[in-house]
DNA sequence: TCAAAAGTGTTTTACCTACACCCATGA
DNA sequence: TCATGGGTGTAGGTAAAACACTTTTGA
């Protein structure tokens, strides 16, 4: 049986690509829809942005409402705008991602109802996806792939501490390929932005590993330096 | 005496960037707009989207009935989503750049009226701009900056043939900086891109520089490699 | 004592930077 | 012949890439 769908007018919406990782798993947060269209689809957490709220604050307040994590900091990478991608009515979706520690909020829970839930999943796992988000997340993946390459980003990703080899782990999932241990080490340490711990890994059944800590002082004058050096 | 400005509802609009070169000096496209609000004002060729076209579609088609430019590709850039930044009503932008080589294409004529003309005028000389364009503008400047750090793509805004000499005034005016002649020279030839021409220079009253073309096939094939080879 | 991952250096190559003088041409 | 920009090479430093073995630890 086919419900009524309403048609409207132009509207704006943000979805939002956010990335975790968990147990080394580079994973996605993806609702469970709980409105018409695709109701009961899988989907990356998106809704309509109000007449009163600037598209940034949008972006924070609709993540809420649907997965329940707050203040999450966005960056919008792209926007989407083909005709039919809403079958209801002209949407153009103003695509926002970011990257979160996982380690403790990990409880997703809609505050709306337009979700059913709110799950992370493994981007090697996606599975079909409501309108035209596989084409977003792919960018959102390319995105953060792209951003990796010239800004270490990925300590927003890792826990407060950890070991150099689960760093090189994320920039290998991310990446997509194996990097030289020497070679990955000599580099990261060499940007001068880790501070070694005198803690070691726990809990392991062979050697225990050094902890790290972001130093994010030094990032941020190395990243201002290298905004200003240019080329 | 002030017009009634009717309110509307949430629109879509496309905001253009768009350079070229003109005497070794960086220009943008401006409008003199025909319509409340900023009636009479400079700005940059923008114009609502309709329900049925895509945005990309929509960035084309605007820029043609403002300027008369026909079939120019361009890249979107940012959207620019602030509450207040149209005083008629809700009106999110998307803004998209290109870079254009103005050998030829130099005639400039509003096709629509919602512009009374269309010119080039020097990024150093940007007048005040209509609603938030110049902070537009000031976005897409940093954006070609940043690109052609990375990507040689300063051949889209140089005639056919050019010079070494020119394409460094080139990089040097968009990167706001001097750079050193041989070091530039060895690096540009050393990306294999530039077809070295059995031609000269005329009508110039010192020794005449070769002319060289810019190789789309050799470039395709760097850029290429440069994006599967990731880090 | 074994398995599993931690940790460590050197060499080669490529690229960036700094730097100054002679050459060709038209006026 | 002079003014103007065209054209060229080398040396030093820094960063990236390739490459394999020893050490520590808990089970």
């Amino acid at each position: 049986m086919e419900t009524f769908l309403p048609k409207f007018d132009s509207v704006f919406s943000i979805d939002c690509v956010i990335f975790g990782l968990d147990e080394g798993e580079l994973k996605i947060l993806l609702i469970e829809r709980n409105e018409e269209p695709f109701k009961n689809w899988w989907a990356l957490p998106g809704y309509i942005v109000e007449q009163d709220e600037s598209i940034d604050n949008a972006a924070e307040r609709i993540l809420y409402e649907l997965t329940g994590l707050r203040g999450i900091y966005m960056d919008q990478f792209y926007t989407f705008g083909d005709v039919n991608r809403h079958p209801q009515g002209r949407v153009i979706t103003v695509a926002y991602y970011a990257m979160l520690r996982l380690s403790g909020n990990k409880e997703l829970k809609p505050v709306s109802n337009y979700a059913s839930k709110a799950v992370w999943i493994s981007v090697k796992d996606i599975p079909k996806l409501a309108f035209d988000h596989e084409k977003i997340f792919i960018r959102g993946f390319e995105k953060i792939r792209n951003k990796i390459s010239y800004q270490p980003i990925a300590f927003e990703l890792l826990p407060e501490k950890f070991t150099l080899t689960q760093l090189q782990n994320l920039y290998e999932v991310i990446l997509n390929k194996k990097l030289d241990k020497r070679n990955f080490r000599k580099k990261m340490l060499n940007y001068g932005i880790l501070k070694e711990l005198n803690e070691k890994q726990k809990g392991v059944s062979y050697r225990a590993a050094k902890l790290y800590k972001f130093d994010k002082r030094k990032y941020a004058k190395l990243f201002q330096k290298e905004l200003t050096f240019g080329k």
